[in-house]
DNA sequence: AAATGGTTTAACCAAGTAGTTAAAATTGTG
DNA sequence: CACAATTTTAACTACTTGGTTAAACCATTT
């Protein structure tokens, strides 16, 4: 048994079988592919991982958790909204631009096979508490206008994700490269809190 | 020949093949299940489409069109950024409501292979034009703040898209049903212009 | 009736796919 | 070395899938 390895064999499986399924989704990838990816044999992908239901469920566990882990984090640190906001944009963005087909991937296959799926993401529902409770707080101190807290989350979340998840449409019509998309988000960082906050501040 | 037909098998096929391949996608879609949808053959569904590739493109290239043609025409009635919005707005959010799976299939099969589909969406750079004209206006006016069009646009497509695209994630955190889910769009033809027009307005 | 074109039937093929198996080879461990 | 776990090899299965073929069927038109 290798007890010291730069990398387990199980985590190179799940490394390349996420690079796969997050380019190809789940119907598209073939098993193949994920142990040429891996350096292994197919026999040895199906010894770790019975079949891809499983690999592939392992994959979107593991995904899962870091899109929402880190991100809603900082919103619990904070105690005022509209630094939450600012902090909340800025950690999305920034893990985004490591991991840019994320969001599209997980919302893809949501949308694909909502029933078994939706149980991976319940972590959003703990940062929801979270924000209610600064949304709560600001509300109380009348320094935001009369908005469902709910609508607000949708309008940042939407802010945030639809740029890397509309990512080939949007650079196509605005003929931007690479380089352009990445110097437009990190614009964002500062334009997308401001804009939000500009429009609910009572 | 059938001249008198109130469908033509084409079209009866293009239809069942937008239902099946919108579901599942194209990697996922089987001909012989299109054919079942269409209530027809597997021979004539290659009759009609020689492959799967064809059948796919015809799809998509109809549903980019149904996207784009009817949105981006109420900007190009409108001579004012404000009205322009709110117009486009309650357009998309109406026409979305009628096929709410309609961006995410687009989305996703334009993440997949942009290459070759990209080119079905050249009918939203006409749109884009239209849009600029009237930014352009309004910041002449000087009744807008200092902001890049270009942001602005991708903003309000994210507050359009994002609630159909992220559907099951939204539903289940927020604890949603269906109906609760399409008064929610209902609410956001008015609320969605309202937040954008309060940050932009100069 | 003959011809035409859409449609069905039913079988077929070649390639690909997930998954299995069993034996051999390799590697680390005591 | 001996033992056990990991990894490879290579073949094989059962099944699916896109696509083809050829003959027959049927409704209209000529």
């Amino acid at each position: 048994m290798a007890t010291v390895k730069e990398e387990t064999t199980e985590q190179r499986i799940l490394d390349a079988a996420r690079e796969v399924f997050t380019r190809k989704g789940m119907a598209g990838a073939r098993m193949q592919e994920v142990a040429d990816a891996a350096g292994i044999n197919k026999a040895l992908l199906h010894y770790y991982f019975r079949d891809k239901q499983r690999l592939f469920e392992g994959v979107f566990k593991g995904s899962a958790e870091r899109q929402f882990s880190c991100i809603w984090q900082v919103l619990a640190e904070s105690d005022d909204l509209f630094r939450g906001i600012e902090r909340f944009v800025s950690a999305y963005l920034d893990r985004m631009l490591e991991e840019p087909m994320l969001p599209q991937f997980l919302i893809s296959e949501l949308n694909r096979d909502p029933k078994t799926l939706l149980e991976y993401i319940d972590r959003g529902k703990a940062g929801r508490a979270h924000y209610l409770r600064l949304f709560e707080k600001a509300r109380s101190e009348h320094r935001i206008i009369d908005i469902d807290p709910r609508e607000l989350l949708v309008n940042i979340m939407a802010l945030c994700a639809h740029p890397f998840i509309a990512r080939p449409m949007l650079t196509h019509i605005h003929g931007m490269n690479d380089e352009a998309f990445r110097r437009m988000i990190q614009k964002r960082r500062k334009t997308v809190p401001e804009f939000i906050i500009r429009s609910i501040r009572a």
